[in-house]
Parts: C-alpha cells; sequence; structure tokens
RNA sequence: CGGGGCGUAGCGCAGCCCGGUUAGCGCACCUGCCUUGGGAGCAGGGGGUCGGAGGUUCAAAUCCUCUCGCCCCGACCA
C-alpha cells in the first residue's frame, strides 16, 4: 500500500531511512554524518524536551548554557576520559585567521568544561547540591552514521550534578534513570530495562553507568538513555573541593545523564509500520486529522461544514489538522497522513453527514470504525488515551516474547545467530567471558537488570558462580 | 585505511561499450479540464555547468589523464 516504504521483512535498515525520509522528519546534509532536522521530526524532539525539562524541574534541577568550545588542556585532565573521546572529537585550529595558542575542542560532552566552573562556584557543603541541566548540541566524529540513531553532531541533553556524599550521588543517578524510564513508558510507549552497565560498556571516567534498554522491532537492543554515578573522578580532575559540616576540605561527588535526538531514531523502530510512522498520541504535536470527501459542490459545500464544526469543537483539545486540499484525492491524503504517523484519522463524506457519522482510523491498528458526531470529542479523548496504552502494551508483548533463557552457550549462540532477542544468562562478571560472546555472536551485555530475581547458577561461557542474569544481545 | 558501486532536471534512472543535429524517460512541479470513501485520467508547460579540470578530435555525456564527492561492505565506534 505505502508505495514508498521498502518493507521491514525486505529490508529492514531500509525501511527505517524510508520512513524517516517519507514522513518528512529528516533529510541528509551536506556535511557526512550530520542531518538536517525537518519539522516533523523537530516537532518530536520539542515534545520530548518540553516533558522531559518538566519532570527534571520537578526534580530539582535548572538549566544553564555552558560554551560549545573547550580548551584542549581540559580535555586531557582526566585520563580515562580523554581516552575514550580523542578519537572521535572535532578540534578548532584556527581562529581568526591566525593559529590558535590552544587548541579548542568541540564539546562531545561538557563533563570538563563544566567542572572547571564548578571549582569557582563550590565553597562549602551549603553549595551542594548543584543539580544543572543544559540542552545542546554535541559533536562526536563517527566513521558510520545512521539518522538520528547514531549522527556526528546531535542534540541532547546533559545533566551534571554535584553532591557532598556517594550516597546522595547514587541516589540522583538512579532518580535520573527512574525519570528516563518513565519518559519512555508513558510518553515513547517504549518498555525499557533498566540496570547497571558492565564495565566494558561503562562512560569513560564513570564510576558505575546505568541505562535504560528498548528492543527494537528487529529483537536488537537499543540504548535509549544513560545515568552515570561518576564518583569523585571529575572532582579530582579537577580540583573541586568543599568544605563539609565537620570543617574537613572534600572532593565532591558528581552524577552526569543524558537522552539525546537517539530517541527519536527509538520511537521510529518500536512502533513504526510498512506504512510509515507510527506515533503514539503523547509523541504527536498534531495527533489528529480530518480529511472531507466530496463528489461535487453541493456535496462539497455540506461535507466541509459539518467537518469544520467538528474541527471547530476539536481545536479546543488539540491542534488539528483539517485536509481540505482540493488538489489530492482522498486516497493520497490518507497515504500522506499514514507516512507522517498521525494518531487518529476522521474520515467525512456526504454518507456521513447524512448519518450524523464519522469514519474513524487509529494510525496502529488501521481499522475503520464508524463513530457518532454526537459526544466526538470524548471519543476522540478516549481512543488517543486507548491507543497510547496499547502501543506500550504491544512492544512489551513483543519484547516479551523475544526474550528467553539460556543456560547453554551453543543454544544460546543460535539465539543470537537467528532470530534474536533479548537472551537473558548467566554472567560471573568476568569481561573475559563477555568478551567472548561479542567475538562468537556480535553480542554484548546490554545490562545487568535492577529487577532480576536472585538465582543461583552457572555463567554460560565458564561455569563459575552466578548470582543473576545479565542481558545479552545484539546493539545499534 | 582496504574492497565494491555510483555521479546526467528536485528525486529515481536510460544514453556511454561503438563520439555526430535541439540529451531522453518515470515521478514530482506549474496551467487547464475532469475527478474525489485507499496514492486517478487527459492535454499543455517549466526546469540541465551531463560532478570538476585538462587532453584527443572537425565534433565529447560518450574516448584518455588527473581530481572532487557520495553510497554500500569491512576496519573503528556505540
Amino acid at each position: 500500500m505505502a508505495k514508498n516504504v521498502t518493507p521491514r521483512s525486505e529490508d529492514y535498515s531500509r525501511w527505517y531511512t524510508d520512513i524517516i525520509l517519507q514522513g518528512k522528519l529528516a533529510d541528509y546534509s551536506p556535511v557526512k554524518g550530520a542531518m538536517v532536522i525537518r519539522p516533523n521530526g523537530y516537532a518530536i524532539w520539542e515534545l520530548i524536551q518540553q516533558n522531559l525539562d518538566r519532570m527534571f524541574k520537578e526534580t530539582g534541577h535548572v538549566n544553564a548554557y555552558f560554551p560549545l568550545l573547550i580548551p584542549e588542556s581540559f580535555m586531557h585532565k582526566e585520563a580515562e576520559h580523554v581516552e575514550g573521546f580523542s578519537p572521535e572529537c572535532a578540534v578548532v585550529t584556527i581562529g581568526g585567521g591566525q593559529v590558535l595558542e590552544e587548541k579548542l575542542y568541540i564539546r562531545p560532552t561538557s563533563e570538563t568544561i563544566i567542572w572547571s566552573m564548578y571549582k569557582k562556584w563550590i565553597m562549602s557543603y551549603r553549595d551542594l547540591p548543584l543539580l544543572y541541566n543544559q540542552w545542546a548540541n554535541v559533536i562526536r566524529w563517527e566513521m558510520r552514521t545512521r539518522l538520528f540513531l547514531r549522527t556526528s553532531e546531535f542534540l541532547w541533553q546533559e545533566g551534571h550534578t554535584a553532591h557532598a556524599t556517594p550516597e546522595e550521588t547514587e541516589a540522583e543517578a538512579l532518580k535520573m534513570l527512574q525519570v528516563y524510564k518513565t519518559f519512555a513508558e508513558e510518553y515513547l510507549a517504549i518498555p525499557v530495562i533498566a540496570g547497571r552497565k558492565s564495565d566494558s560498556e561503562k562512560f569513560a571516567g564513570a564510576v558505575h553507568t546505568y541505562s535504560i534498554e528498548a528492543m527494537m522491532q528487529d529483537r536488537k537492543a537499543l540504548q535509549a538513555g544513560t545515568s552515570h554515578n561518576l564518583g569523585q573522578n571529575f572532582a579530582k580532575a579537577f580540583d573541586v573541593k568543599f568544605q563539609d559540616q565537620d570543617g574537613q576540605q572534600k572532593y565532591v561527588y558528581a552524577t552526569s545523564w543524558g537522552v539525546s535526538t537517539r530517541l527519536i531514531g527509538a520511537l521510529i523502530m518500536a512502533h513504526s509500520d510498512d506504512n510509515g510512522l507510527v506515533l503514539p498520541p503523547r509523541m504527536a504535536q498534531r495527533p489528529i486529522v480530518i480529511v472531507p470527501i466530496w463528489r461535487n459542490d453541493p456535496e462539497k459545500e455540506s461535507v466541509i461544514s459539518f467537518a469544520d464544526s467538528i474541527y471547530r469543537e476539536l481545536k479546543t483539545g488539540w491542534n488539528v489538522i483539517f485536509d481540505d486540499r482540493d488538489q489530492y484525492k482522498p486516497g493520497y491524503k490518507f497515504a500522506e497522513w499514514e507516512l507522517q504517523g498521525i494518531p487518529l484519522r476522521l474520515e467525512i463524506g456526504p454518507k456521513d453527514v447524512e448519518k450524523n457519522q464519522v469514519v474513524m482510523v487509529r494510525r496502529d491498528l488501521m481499522e475503520k470504525q464508524f463513530i457518532s458526531r454526537d459526544g466526538i470529542f470524548e471519543i476522540v479523548k478516549n481512543s488517543l488515551e486507548q491507543m497510547q496504552i496499547e502501543m506500550l502494551e504491544k512492544a512489551r508483548q513483543f519484547r516479551e516474547t523475544n526474550s528467553r533463557n539460556f543456560d547453554r552457550y551453543d543454544e544460546l549462540k543460535d539465539f543470537l545467530a537467528a532470530e534474536g532477542g533479548f537472551a537473558h544468562v548467566h554472567w560471573c562478571g568476568n569481561p573475559a567471558c563477555e568478551t567472548k560472546f561479542k567475538d562468537d555472536s556480535n553480542a554484548t551485555i546490554r545490562t545487568i537488570p535492577f529487577d532480576a530475581v536472585s538465582e543461583d547458577g552457572a555463567c554460560i561461557v565458564c561455569g563459575k558462580e552466578s548470582g543473576r542474569r545479565v542481558i545479552v544481545a545484539r546493539a545499534y
């Protein structure tokens, strides 16, 4: 039906790109690895920003902005940090026609510039905690890029907090991960698994890294948000101390946490189908489109009049599209709005005017149903709410269907090589065993889930003791 | 950086091997008519440094040399 979208079954990767281009979410830019986010895509980002920003403020955070350019020397202050990021940094060497005395890094993340400032601002325990967030762009030079999932420049938010105690710091890192989980599930309608990263997948310079992991429709895992307990690593690197209540000078504890435009990629891959984008209602700035249908002028007049009264009523609750363009036939309009993921379509023709009804189609179900014009506001409201809930549930069922326990290594290997999905396996904690997954199956330990049941078992690689299962999967 | 492919209208392509009037097709776009409950039809129309530079030739999209760029698969990264 959708003639410009490659079916998922034929080429999943191509399908993903088609959804984005046909849905007018983004386009390729003249610069390799960068992308242009078009209004349809940016509208999603705005909803991500609005809702997360509100949730950040509700948890006591404030916004600030730190500069794009970072002195080279800052990057070198934290050993692991520079090791982790240097290869993928873009560096400015010339400014104002002069070769710069000190090179300036375009931020790949802002820990260093922020901690250089925290040093100035933090004197005593009374200055803590410092709960800052910034919305910004960053650049990480990537070899292979994909729209939204991995681009050289991307938009994100980065929270950077400073605390007096390790306990408070750990609580903050976990709290923000929970904020991400709530957001992913209640707004993006993507079920996620919260947990801790293994050391090899940990952020450069962190003590612990936590993440939320989602399953895409090709059964691969996608890291949708991260939160780090940075301990005192950056405080020591930038010499940020505070005088505690007991009069002692102590290093400050830190967290950082972020989500990016990658969430839009997750949203696409979690829900969309072969007809185009599917947006959960809460992620649609324009959740409803009305398509009037007529055959001649008298019909047009009565249909438009009828449809317009509905439009004006619904407009009090939502941003509604009234598509009365005359140059396209209804079928074309249906296809076009489906590509763009509009959650609810109302078709109104002469027969509907006669019967005082409307044809309603939910984007996720694609089934036409007749609804009464009277009480339409409530019906639409309920349908959108229902759709939001059912999309989350559908995604959750998909994930559960494609998650299994494995206790034999050869079976795990077959699973990862064939259909794939989330494999729950025992792991002893040894990085060498972890490497074996990657070498054999190109799969990694995605997360050590918080909610994994305590269970005695043997490491699926080496057979040593293990107290709980971890999730192994191929990932983006 | 290695392997492969490709640059011709906004997009997708043909033409190139074997040089020859005015460079063509589909989609999209504009005008009109006609249509409208799942991507209509007809007629007319606009739009081109043939990636760039140099060379061979009476004549180059086509042959030669150099060069730039993009895509895919690896390496790398997550």
